[in-house]
DNA sequence: TATGAATGAGACTTCATTCAT
DNA sequence: GATGAATGAAGTCTCATTCAT
């Protein structure tokens, strides 16, 4: 039931998940507890329902963020539509703030996080390979990670903070990652690390 | 008692606050559930006990890094410093496991939080202020307060990783925070962000 | 639940307030412990719906027989069903008895309880102005306090004793009764006590 | 140990035995928990010493206000040094008081209580008996249990107003108890109940 | 003998889960 | 299929009692 993961979402990003009572989610889809039992066999599976469904609209947003058909965006451009577009995601989206909250739990539905995790760094590292030709295969390969990690953790560590300072915090990341990006991009022979 | 926080720390860091049972922090400190009660009056105050030892070594270790009498570090060896030290903690302290874990209940002990937070920003400021006399102040804290959420966010991020990729992670980092503050420290007139 | 209540009404008689146990009131309710929260918070909120029926049984008993529409009993006459039907109450309705034995607690139910002793209070002072008219006010207010003060500390104090000898205790007050009451209302102009 | 029965009766007659601890009694005390069980076993056995106490002092003090060697008060006057003695004794004595909050508890000490109870009572029928000559044996026995069940069921009761209300009922039964003795008494021929 | 830390049974209370209607 | 009352396992916390020092 779409209702039920709706109202679960707001649940769990409200309360957590171990305060989170079934009751409280029955209330919220205008649904009762028993008929939360006819789809969920139980409280965990809701949450992995909603995980399953944060998971798929995240690889969408990558996806859409990625598949420029055509679209010849500058890379410092695309790393701002990026992060503007999650940092949006996680102020509208009560699926990934709940995601975001629980985020102990978000291992429980491990496999399908992983493939995410997978999938998203290999598309960045598409994306490297095109706007940094250059770079050795490994190398891209820890760049890609990093740029989702980076972004991924201050997405997490930004929901604490006040909403303008979170605002300020994600800006000065753009400016951060143009700085770590631009030898690897802009310059032939990039001198990082190994 | 010192071993009902150190059980605490583990149990904090295996289970989350939630999850964890004031009976499994007893076993685990080999003592009574009576006992823990003579020492705190819930579980609640186990954490905060928790919260203060941790609190107070990261302040060491803040202090302790940045407290470089005559040493002139360059600020590259500064930064490789700071993160080789809270990574290692991170591997090796339960007590700073537990809190990243936690960090959503961090905000229970808010105030030693906060307090900790302001005083480690307001020193990394001074750092700043030292390597890059030139940057203006208002400048100036916005770079320190995004060095301390990157490190922090990246140690809570790794923790959920393979120790090894964990390790290339926060070296990229390293590389990653030479090139961000390079503009700001070594160019004469650094133009700021975007 | 009305029948948890009168589990609880025999619980509370046998064990008094505080030995009662949740458990045991379940077990005699023939129900779970679960059932009992489902009705009712806490311990205290079964108390507190035990002690409203038990109010609203003795004001009902005091108004019927207060309620002598058009009946001329003798005042002795009234005595004697007043007493009477406040000892087969003790006897009979355990809601009464575990009221009595847990009397200390009445004050739990604090509004209720003062409203129905002020209201008894008032409804026997209206009886000795119909059967006394020659008594001062004030003095009629000590008077009807008395009479409710007797019967109730008696009833009280009875409930420890052997029926058989709690029996005579009850008849025996009837004549205190008769020889206190009568100067007030036999004479035509009391002296007032002492 | 005096003194712990000393606090053992402060400590119930302010929290009620089941929430009166063995902690605050040694505290109060000002010994060791572990030497209250050098004395006593348990938790009843202290308030059963109490109990024991207090029957003790109520025995010393029904012996001497009716051991009226040579002193020939009218009955009046015993009765109203009777009340006033009680009285006082409640308001004063914390063996007292801690017995009359927990009488539910009384009965554990059965035995000594019922034999004070016995005793007391032979006595004021011994009393009755003097005033009353005439009076047919089984009859003063129920007139002596009548007057102690008042007296007692009263102090009891009492017990629960306000102070200077209290002193009114109090004073108000004296004369009650003058009129339902007086026709023992002062009548050569009692007309009361068989 | 005095102490008080340690123990653990047991009380209250919550809530995921079941199942009769 | 929908409902929600019933269930009871499990968690937090208290405190009488024990026992090593």
């Amino acid at each position: 039931m779409e209702s039920i993961v709706d109202a679960a979402a707001h649940v769990f990003a409200e309360d957590g998940f171990e305060a989170a009572t079934m009751e409280s989610i029955a209330e919220r889809a205008k649904t009762s507890i028993g008929s939360l039992y006819q789809f969920f066999p139980n409280k965990l599976a809701v949450f992995e329902a909603l995980a399953g469904r944060s998971i798929e609209r995240s690889r969408a947003a990558v996806d859409e963020l990625l598949d420029d058909k055509g679209k010849s965006r500058s890379w410092r451009a695309l790393i701002d539509d990026t992060i503007d577009r999650f940092a949006s995601l996680r102020e509208a989206d009560p699926d990934f703030r709940a995601m975001l909250v629980n985020f102990q739990l978000y291992g429980v539905y491990a496999e399908a996080d992983k493939a995410l995790h997978r999938h998203t760094i290999e598309r960045v590292a598409v994306m490297v390979r095109r706007y940094a030709p250059g770079l050795a295969a490994a190398q891209r390969r820890i760049v890609a990670t990093l740029i989702v990690e980076i972004i991924s953790a201050l997405l997490l560590h930004a929901q604490r903070e006040e909403p303008a300072f979170a605002k300020k915090l994600m800006e000065e990341t753009k400016t951060l990652l143009y700085r770590y990006l631009s030898p690897y991009i802009d310059a032939p022979r990039p001198s990082g690390p190994a």
